[in-house]
DNA sequence: TCTCATAGTGTAACAATGACACTAACAATG
DNA sequence: CATTGTTAGTGTCATTGTTACACTATGAGA
C-alpha cells in the first residue's frame, strides 16, 4: 500500500536511551539488531513512527514491544537529523530518555531471536547509526538533570535506604560525597518519607528506609522552591 | 513531482522563536500568514525541512528567508508531535529558540506582501496551530537557562553597560535585582572585560562599557566553572 | 563474645548571599 | 554659571549555606 506525496519526507523514527542502576554502576539497556543495515550490532530500541501516534507515544509503544518495560519515567532529549545518519536513507530520529527501576524489571527478549542486554555504560560496544552521539547527550542531560530535578528516585525502588540514595548520585555524578552532609541536605528538603521500615537480608546494621514524597515536591515546586543536590 | 513511499510518513517542519529586547520589554519576532490554514493569523517563522539539510539548516534557512536575520544564538527546544497539532494532516515540527541583538538586526518584510513584526511577550495576539504552546515552552526555557548559561549576552550589543545587563536579567526573570549585588556578582566571575569607553548620548553620566570574555569563559567552563545568576 | 560492615550523628570554620544609602558625574535648564 | 534631574558607581555587616571532619550504634555471622 504506497503512499505518495508532493514533496519528499524524511522518515521518523524515536529512539530510546533507558538508564538504570544498579549496586555499582549505571546501566543502559540494548537490542541487537536481527536485520539490516548494521545487523548484529546493538543499538537503542526503537523504531517508526505511526500516523495516529505522537512521538512520545511511539517512544512508549516501541520500548513496551522490544524490551517489555512499560511504566518508566520518559522525557523527550533532542531531534537527531544529520542527513546522512542512516544508510537507508534520510531518517530523523526524534531521541528520548527515560530512567527504569532494574529491579522492577525483568527484561524480556522482545520478538523472535532478539537479544536485549544491560550494558554498563563505560563498557559499551559499537553502537550501530549515531547511537553513540545519542547515548553521549543523555548522559550529559542525566548528569545535569539529576542536579536539580528529583529524577533520581526513578531510578530506586519505592522504598530505599539512604545510603542507597547516597550511592546513586556518586555514580551518576561520578563523584564521591560526604555521607554527613549528604544526609543534612537531603533531609532538610523535607521531601522524604522516614518509614517503620528497615532494609532486610543484610549482614550488617539495618538501615531505615525512605519513600519519596512526590505531593508534597509538585506542591513546594509550584511555590518556586527549588530541588538541588 | 510525487513522491512515493511503502509506509505514510508525517511532513517535518521547524518553527523558530526569536527572542529581542529593547529598552523596556522582551519581544517574539512573528510573521503573518498569507496562506491557509490560518490565513491572517500571526505564526513562528519556520517551513518544511528539506531533504538536503539539518533541522539546525532549515531552521537558519527559513529564519533568513522570511525575515532576513541572519547570524543568531540558535538552539533546539523541543519536537512538537501531537497528531492533530495541523488542519492540514500529520506535520511534526522540530522547534528551534533564537536570541537576537534587536538592535542589530532591522527586519526585513520577507517575500511579497509578508508581515513580520516583533511583539511584547506579554502582549500577544492568536498564534496560528500551537504555537503558543511552543512560545511558552520557549519562555520558560530562556527563563530557566539565562541563570546557568550565559546567553543573555546574545540579547545585548556586543559592547554593553552593567545596567543594561542587569536590565535584561530584571526583564527575563520578571524580579528586581539589587544594583550592588548584582554588580559583585558578575564582575567577580571575571568574564567581563572592561573596556575604556563609555555610553554615548544620554543625558546623565555615562556608564562604563563592558564586553563578555566568551574565550575565557569556555576555558572556564571546561575546569568546571558553572555560571550562575 | 568477638569481629566486621555499615548506620547514624554534630560542630566549627569559612564562603556566599542579601539588605541597605549615599556620593559622583554630566547634560539640560533658567 | 548655578541648579536640577537622572543614572553611575561604591562597602559593610548580619545571616545563611557549605564544607571538612571522626566517632559510637547496631546486628549478623563466626
Amino acid at each position: 500500500m504506497p503512499h505518495t506525496y508532493k514533496y519528499p519526507r524524511p522518515a521518523l523514527t524515536v529512539d530510546c536511551v533507558v538508564f538504570g542502576l544498579d549496586e555499582i554502576d549505571l546501566k543502559v539497556l540494548l537490542i541487537q539488531r536481527q536485520i539490516e543495515p548494521f545487523i548484529h550490532r546493538w543499538a537503542l530500541p526503537g523504531g517508526f513512527v505511526r500516523m495516529d501516534e505522537s512521538t512520545d507515544d511511539a517512544a512508549l509503544r516501541e520500548l513496551e514491544e522490544e524490551t517489555g518495560i512499560t511504566k518508566v519515567y520518559l522525557e523527550q532529549l533532542y531531534t537527531f537529523s544529520d542527513i546522512d545518519r542512516d544508510p537507508r536513507g534520510r531518517v530523523v530520529t526524534v531521541a528520548y530518555y527515560a530512567l527504569a527501576k532494574l529491579s522492577d524489571h525483568r527484561i524480556r527478549a522482545a520478538t523472535d531471536a532478539e537479544n536485549v542486554a544491560w550494558f554498563d555504560v563505560d563498557d559499551l560496544p559499537q553502537l550501530a547509526f549515531d547511537h553513540h552521539k545519542i547515548l553521549d547527550m543523555a548522559m550529559n542531560r542525566l548528569r545535569a538533570k539529576v542536579r536539580y530535578a528529583p529524577i533520581g528516585f526513578e531510578l530506586l525502588p519505592a522504598k530505599f535506604t539512604l545510603s542507597q540514595l547516597q550511592r546513586l548520585y556518586e555514580i551518576v555524578l561520578t563523584a564521591k560525597l560526604d555521607k554527613r552532609n549528604f544526609r543534612k541536605k537531603i533531609l532538610s528538603m523535607g521531601l522524604l518519607i522516614e518509614t517503620e521500615e528497615r532494609e532486610a537480608g543484610v549482614t550488617h546494621r539495618a538501615a531505615r528506609l525512605y519513600r519519596f514524597d512526590r505531593r508534597k515536591y509538585r506542591k513546594l515546586a509550584k511555590q518556586g522552591f527549588s530541588f538541588a543536590i
